[in-house]
DNA sequence: AGCACGCCGACT
DNA sequence: GTCGGCGTGCTC
């Protein structure tokens, strides 16, 4: 309220007090900010993050650089209610949001507000109570109070109560007897940090041969400063980490932050200690299962610049760093990278984007680069450094392929005699075998050997999955689950349910029926327990617990299991053709990293692959170690669908009776939308005909050659959206970089 | 995204 | 006669 107009006539010629409106992006999926006003005596800038009313709550929000639209009826605008005590987002946070939003074609408000989701952390934490010691000696002296007047007599500083109390040996009350004497004194200190400051000249680097030149090629990336994008490409074992672990220490000696993003699932203990055997602290951690209050104590840790380096989960990738100077995406493949729920994005594409916005390096990291890496190196867009062998003492598995149709396995059964030979033999050895099927359950199909059923799920008609540890026949796309049925529904006859097909479970039948005495595990995501038992397992197994592990893709990742082997992958062949348009490079990350496994401590190692198809590049990729004329061919196949021109892609999911149905959907919408250059259908397996019958998910990729296509495609959907069940996303494939 | 309003089936 | 399903609409 103006003081200044102290008469009538004065208010009236005076100019009213001009209220300050600004534009403020609120957590919704509206296309732009909303307008606020700011009461008289705050200060708000662009970044600003601020608490504000929108219908009948308050919500956070920040304000925003735009120009509010002058249209709106000023009558609804509302105050801003507070500004909260954390430093704006900067000019390339903001930038970057814009840049994401308008990419991913999701609402900015959205993307805003995985930058500031961490709910309490916007004021300071505060200051937590101690004590300091004032001098004097108490009248009664007791060997408790001595000892505690031993430890604070030497240096100035504060203490918890509970932490002197620890420190001396005593109990608190010995400190509440002295303070009450009047020796201690209260204060109040600011909370310890999260983590410690790691130190980049903690350990010597551990890092030889080919290490060393890519290590010093990194490091002078960094030395140098601004943008640059490297893919750093070795196989499993060969010190990829502490090649790039040299690049963020050269980024901390520079005073700067580092952002680690690991799939969620790489994000553990071994990694964390990896970190601080390095550089003397564990990171900052940020992933789904952090404490809210932990949560909040490292988003604050960050926003300040307490936390110098953090390994993160992909969201991580949207933390407001105050000084971020590295971004490494390790695992740059993984297909965790890509969040399809509100907003659209792939976390390995919106780093190189934030890099280059932030004009630091970033380092993509991978044994098996994704074919859109490989290209963007070969294109020279990225600096491409290989490391071709592996660390140490680390021997490569020798592997072979199994031609299952000249060593077939017996009747009934799904091991090749040869692979049973050589679990036969590790296990005289006394070391470990790793079977591998990427098929949880017993069997993937079971029908009525009398009338012919098959069980199928009554909610999304793929087959119902029998798991015999659970009793259970389970839906795999859709979780539905039934106790398994002893009769058949449709005839009634008991006991001629017959399976079809392996899975991990039915494995497990066929290895304890030739090695009995062998200890065997099976490790699939329905393992009973939880992680925790999951935990347990893989820990038992690395100390030398079982003989022989059967594992769905969870054994892939991680673990280190010094005793390991042999690896046996019974079906090569499965997922090469399930209608996914990167099912053969997913095929040949899988399998390397599950041949990885084996070797990693230098005893000799085998790996044998069971396939039908012995001639398919991706076998001859893997078995051969070389996996780049494989790498040209999926170019190739990918430059014709998704590689620019055609640069961007959208998939929408419709459920259809059947192929045609499908196809039908598909024609509709090419008709709709005619500025997207093209609309084609992937079905499910297309392998056994019979699955394409009946109601399915389909997916439908649409190419678009501007996000402006893309964004007119979007508005078709909006419209007839309802009548194509199903959800829309636009995928992000190909090199962001051209777009900035 | 939340949250209210609003119109049709199975129950205190 | 109500409780509750989720379809549509709005938030500066």
């Amino acid at each position: 309220m103006s003081t200044e107009s102290t008469n009538l006539f004065g208010a009236l010629f005076e100019a009213p007090p001009a209220r300050q409106v600004v534009p403020v992006l609120v957590p919704l999926p509206a296309p732009g900010p909303y307008s606020y006003a700011v009461p008289e005596g705050m200060h708000v800038e662009p970044g600003s993050i601020i608490q504000v009313p929108l219908g009948p709550r308050q919500v956070i929000g920040v304000v925003w650089d735009s120009q509010p639209d002058d249209k709106l009826d000023p009558k609804k605008l509302r105050p801003i209610t507070q500004v909260f005590d954390c430093p704006p987002l900067s000019a390339d946070m903001r930038r970057f949001i814009e840049w994401v939003a308008g990419y991913t074609l999701s609402p900015p408000g959205l993307v805003a507000r995985m930058a500031i989701r961490a709910p309490a952390a916007l004021e300071p934490e505060p200051m937590i109570e101690g004590i300091r010691y004032m001098g004097g000696q108490p009248e009664r002296m007791t060997p408790a109070r001595a000892r505690v007047l031993d430890l604070v007599g030497e240096e100035d500083i504060s203490w918890t109560r509970a932490g002197l109390a620890h420190a001396a040996g005593v109990s608190t009350s010995v400190i509440d007897g002295l303070t009450q004497r009047g020796l201690f004194e209260t204060v109040f200190m600011p909370p310890p940090p999260v983590v410690a400051r790691p130190d980049p000249d903690y350990a010597a680097a551990r890092i030889e041969g080919p290490q060393t030149e890519a290590a010093a090629e990194i490091v002078a990336l960094v030395r140098k400063g601004g943008f640059s994008s490297s893919l750093i490409d070795g196989v499993t074992g060969s010190g990829k980490t502490e090649v790039y672990f040299e690049a963020i220490a050269e980024t901390l000696r520079q005073g700067r932050q580092v952002l680690i993003l690991l799939p969620e699932i790489a994000l553990t203990s071994s990694f964390l200690e990896r970190f601080q055997d390095r550089f003397g602290a564990k990171p900052g951690e940020w992933h789904s299962d952090l404490s809210p209050r932990t949560r909040e104590r490292v988003w604050r840790g960050i926003v300040t610049g307490a936390v110098q380096v953090v390994a993160g989960a992909r969201s991580a990738l949207f933390l407001p760093f105050e000084n971020l100077g590295l971004i490494v995406v390790d695992e740059e493949h993984d297909p965790a990278y890509k969040q399809e729920d509100r907003v659209f994005y792939n976390a390995r594409d919106m780093a190189v984007v934030r890099a280059r916005i932030g004009d630091f390096p970033i380092v993509l990291v991978s044994a098996t680069p994704s074919v859109e890496s490989k290209v963007n190196a070969q294109a020279g867009r990225y600096h491409l450094l290989h490391l071709p062998t592996r660390f140490g003492d680390a021997a490569m598995p020798d592997l072979h392929l199994i031609d299952m149709r000249r060593h077939a396995p017996q009747r009934g059964g799904f091991l090749s005699p040869v692979l049973l030979r050589a679990i036969g033999k590790t296990i005289e050895h006394g070391h470990q075998s790793l079977l591998f099927l990427n098929r949880r359950g017993y069997a993937p199909l079971t029908l009525c050997r009398v009338c012919g059923h098959r069980f199928q799920c009554p909610q999304c008609s793929s087959w119902l999955v029998e798991h015999r540890f659970r009793n259970q026949i389970q839906c795999h796309q859709c979780g539905y689950h039934e106790p398994t049925p002893e009769a058949c529904p449709e005839c009634g006859t008991l006991d001629h349910l017959v399976a079809c097909g392996p899975g991990v479970e039915r494995i497990a039948e066929e290895v304890e029926k030739h090695f009995p005495e062998a200890r065997t595990i099976v490790m699939s995501s329905d393992l009973l327990g939880g992680v925790k038992r999951l935990r347990l397992e893989l820990d038992a197994i690395a100390r030398g617990d079982a003989d022989i592990v059967i594992g769905t893709q969870l054994v892939a990742k991680g673990h280190n299991f010094p005793l390991m082997t042999l690896v046996g992958i019974i079906d090569a062949d499965l997922g090469l053709a399930n209608g996914d348009p990167r099912a053969a490079e997913r095929t040949f990350q899988l399998l390397s990293q599950v041949t990885g496994r084996a070797g990693r401590t230098g005893l000799k190692s085998h790996g044998l692959l069971q396939t039908y198809q012995p001639q398919h590049p991706v076998m001859q990729a893997i078995v051969s170690g070389d996996p780049s004329a494989f790498y040209e061919r999926e170019i190739t196949e990918r430059e014709k669908a998704i590689l620019p021109p055609f640069g961007r892609l959208a998939s929408v999911i419709v459920s259809a009776e059947g192929r045609a149905d499908a196809e039908l959907h598909a024609r509709g919408l090419r008709a709709a939308a005619p500025q997207v250059s093209g609309i084609s259908v992937l079905g499910p397996a297309e392998a056994p005909l019979a699955l394409v019958r009946g109601r399915h998910r389909f997916r439908l990729l649409v190419h678009g050659r501007r996000n402006s296509d893309m964004q007119g495609f979007l508005q078709v959907m909006m419209e007839k959206g309802p009548k194509i069940r199903g959800s829309v996303h636009v995928q992000i494939d190909v090199d962001p970089q051209s777009f900035l």
